[in-house]
DNA sequence: GATAAAAATGTAAAGGTTTACATGAACGAT
DNA sequence: ATCGTTCATGTAAACCTTTACATTTTTATC
């Protein structure tokens, strides 16, 4: 109850032992006898002792911190992701740092402090379209701070990566719809230069070709993942003559844009045309229609990353270098819902 | 490129001067001449040095980081809050720590961690309904760390709160539903022992009772802010037959969940009844219907918030005791969307 | 040009922990 | 009894900054 908190010297004395003891018994307990080791723990009881966190990391050399790098926090789609990673890493005593790296543009200073201020031991990034050169970990590949990347990536940088197999379930997406007899099958793109996009096309494409059908280009509508991109494919939609009965959107927030659009214009869905989205968001299940979708496992993802993460951080910086890096992918699944029907004609 | 980061040492003798002017040269500029000044800056990039975190923590006693405990990170209605709290915060040159307080109820022992391990040098808490003892900051008000409310808080412990006037809020909503010709409106409740849940109710209660009406008990539906809440809500609302003709409800969730029951069983919003959310998601708009719902400035009040626990912190402990906890209440509006009309009878 | 005051800089301690190395105790083997 | 191990603990340095205090340099005043 005086001013400073207890230190680790109030714990020795209180235990009649060296500090270098007390430290020791609660970073390796099994080095020391089980008498003093108990004396320790009383005596830590007693004075209500907790690490100083400043002082184990200044002589550690580390920070007990890892960075998230979220494209934007307010897309709920990553917000469950960071969920798990939150949950992994503060269970394994890691405190989780956010960073938005929307606004990121502007400010290319602050970005890099991140790994050269040693702020973190490691960086969970979450976004594939971040300058590369910002990622540089001053040249050295993971010199001071692991890294591994989430969801997205890019390929100009070699890193571990957590992710699903988006061409495989686009896949599905569209031999759902095949399967429900449409053969007229059109697609919302991703942004153009995301690396989610292209595989999500092919795939969708490979499963129109696999049975000798082929996506019109005049169908391919560009978006960008938000909900807006959906509205405005619709638009293009209503304004066409030669229409796909089917659509499959690269995300559930561009399904729900679209869908949205389309009711303003009294088209329904899925008597008039069926959508599959992606990601299976918490609301889609409750969208009108409820949105039928490809699941992502968004918690796992993030413990997955969490994980891997970790794992990396235990390698010396030399080691992270040597060998390809790993890439886990997880399962995805078709969440059939109301969204989809068979062709009306 | 040899072993160690550049440590002040080295931008010392780079420059020819002590370490203690480096020091000063880069965190209070005015205090030292211009030419060792400029001599100090051209050393630092020389040799790329950069703070170290750890070390300056250590010795100023403080971390440099602020924790948000979240109640639930996967709600995006929290997530946007964030994304304002982690811009101010940043800016100012502190890290945002978040932690879901979901999971917490099992570990106790985790939590306090935050004040006590001294790991942060505030607390921006967005759980009104956190077990109190918890919150207490080692028996004496903010002795080690600075905290503030946001959005939600509990009375029984008293901080600065930032948050909007629910009350007002709710009387705006069904003032809406009233100046569209409704006199039998409903409510959609939030959870039981949440401060937002009474006064919102209250807010609603007092637009009837200063047209002299009045909400029917039965037309009172309990719930938790959730989707699922929202359906329920729809069920009882179907199985009745004294039925309101408009029903607030308490968050955009539950209208959302509420209007997808109603649509599964062939009703329809806004002709058959007439629905006002509360928190205007980013979905809400594109929602079918797009939905007629409270707008709460998210962003602006994650700042605030922010802002205020900057303040705080700069305020030695025994000050922040003294006085009344500074309240800040930002405005809200009405947005006026396609799920509210005039009763159709 | 001497003196006082102000400004700039240097010296060294302190902040709390971990850990390499040194020391000492206990124990078994000869 | 002696020696060599092994195990447990203590000593003290190192991690890198910041800052109180001391010292030196500059500026102002007469």
């Amino acid at each position: 109850m005086n001013g400073r908190p207890p230190s680790i010297r109030d714990v020795a004395k209180a235990a009649g032992v060296s500090t270098a003891t007390v430290s020791r018994a609660l970073s390796n307990p099994e080095v020391v006898s089980e008498t003093t080791r108990e004396a320790v723990f009383r005596a830590v009881d007693a004075t209500g002792y907790t690490v100083n966190i400043s002082a184990r990391n200044l002589r550690r050399q580390e920070t007990g911190a890892v960075a998230v790098l979220v494209p934007n926090l307010a897309n709920p789609f990553f917000s469950r992701i960071l969920s798990g990673i939150a949950g992994v890493m503060s269970e394994a005593g890691y405190n989780v740092l956010i960073a938005d790296t929307t606004p990121m543009d502007l400010d290319d200073h602050r970005f890099p402090e991140y790994f050269s201020h040693n702020r973190v031991d490691g960086l969970i990034v979450l976004d594939g379209m971040l300058r590369h050169d910002l990622l540089m970990n001053r040249g050295s590949p993971e010199a001071r701070a692991a890294m591994v990347f989430a969801c997205e990536w890019t390929d100009r940088i070699q890193r571990p990566i957590v992710t699903i197999d988006n061409q495989e379930a686009s896949a599905k997406a569209v031999q759902h719809l095949l399967d429900l007899g449409h053969t007229r099958i059109g697609h919302v793109s991703g942004p153009r230069d995301n690396v989610l996009t292209a595989s999500r096309l092919e795939g969708a494409q490979g499963a129109l070709h696999a049975v000798g059908l082929k996506m019109s280009p005049n169908w391919i509508y560009p978006g960008d993942f938000t909900v807006g991109a959906g509205a405005r494919a619709a638009q293009i939609w209503l304004a066409a003559t030669d229409r796909p009965t089917a659509v499959f959107c690269s995300s559930d927030e561009m399904a729900m844009g679209f869908i949205g659009e389309l009711d303003r214009h009294k088209v329904r869905v899925p008597q008039d045309i069926s959508v599959v989205g992606f990601d299976d968001l918490e609301i889609s299940a409750h969208f009108v229609p409820p949105l039928t979708t490809i699941h992502q496992p968004r918690v796992t993802i993030g413990r997955a990353a969490a994980r891997m993460l970790l794992e990396r951080m235990k390698l010396p910086p030399m080691e992270r270098a040597r060998g390809p890096a790993p890439r886990v992918i997880l399962p995805v699944e078709l969440v059939r819902r109301l969204s989809t029907a068979p062709p009306s004609t």
